[in-house]
DNA sequence: TTCTCTGCAAACGCTTTGCACGGAT
DNA sequence: ATCCGTGCAAAGCGTTTGCAGAGAA
């Protein structure tokens, strides 16, 4: 987990010019490790930026991945959510009752696999479904 | 891989009634193994088939899926791809360069990971992406 | 001024739904 | 006669694009 003082700061050192939203909209990202979709930023963003737009959090998004500070995880089809790039290999976990996704460590050597020989393997997902700690304990 | 001997009777034996176009369609997932999306399945079929309509292969698909024959793989967002089921735990890698997708050999065991702990898992998805042994060698 | 960002509205692409026809039982 | 599968057309939904106005440099 990065640790960042001055977002506004960091944005521009990423070549991204630090409007409000985007601020805010990385703000949500680091000071929440919940790997939301759009619509849960924008929906949480809303009542204090009435006037924001789902295209501006579509925009930003794309922008940040494109300048390579989130990443996209897609673990169900359809539903895309965003998460701050980590050099660090994890996986993520989903709880199909609470539907909240988690981090997981991953012993990255574990995946040294030999049917991978030969070939350059750029990005390593790893996803899991199931129930989670906290649901089970119910 | 599972051995089919007959398609007819694999689908009525998991409550499926065999139509034409629910053959043509598993016949294709049977004989190809490059997990498929809905088009490609459907650009397959059409010179043959010319009354098939992508409503069919939805249906079709979504039915062997609840029928527990496919599964579903995203590996990017966005595009579903369908895949016959397998007990054995697989990964999948995707070629940037020619989008195929391969199968990947897990070595299960390397993957319980602590942090999962109190956890329940009901499904492991393992994903890679990177430049596939013939096009690097190209 | 010029360039960039925002956000409305419209377009887009993939998937699902409604429904009527036809075939199977 | 009833039930089920097919496939057209339309709806739905998440995402992207076009564009004009506002704001920053």
């Amino acid at each position: 987990m990065i640790k960042i003082d001055n977002i506004e700061l960091y944005l521009r050192d990423h070549g991204i010019s630090p409007s409000y939203q985007r601020k805010r909209i990385f703000e949500y990202l680091y000071t929440h490790d919940n790997h939301p979709t759009v619509n849960q930023i924008y929906e949480h963003l809303v009542p204090e930026i009435p006037t924001l737009s789902k295209t501006t959090v579509y925009n930003t998004l794309n922008k940040f991945v494109d300048k390579g500070l989130v990443e996209i995880i897609t673990i169900d089809g359809n539903e895309i959510r965003y998460d701050l790039y980590s050099q660090k290999t994890h996986g993520h976990f989903k709880c199909n009752q609470c539907k909240q996704v988690y981090d997981v460590d991953i012993i990255d050597d574990a995946f040294n696999s030999q049917a991978l020989d030969g070939f350059d393997i750029q990005n390593k997902y790893f996803h899991f479904t199931g129930i989670c700690k906290s649901c089970k304990n119910k």
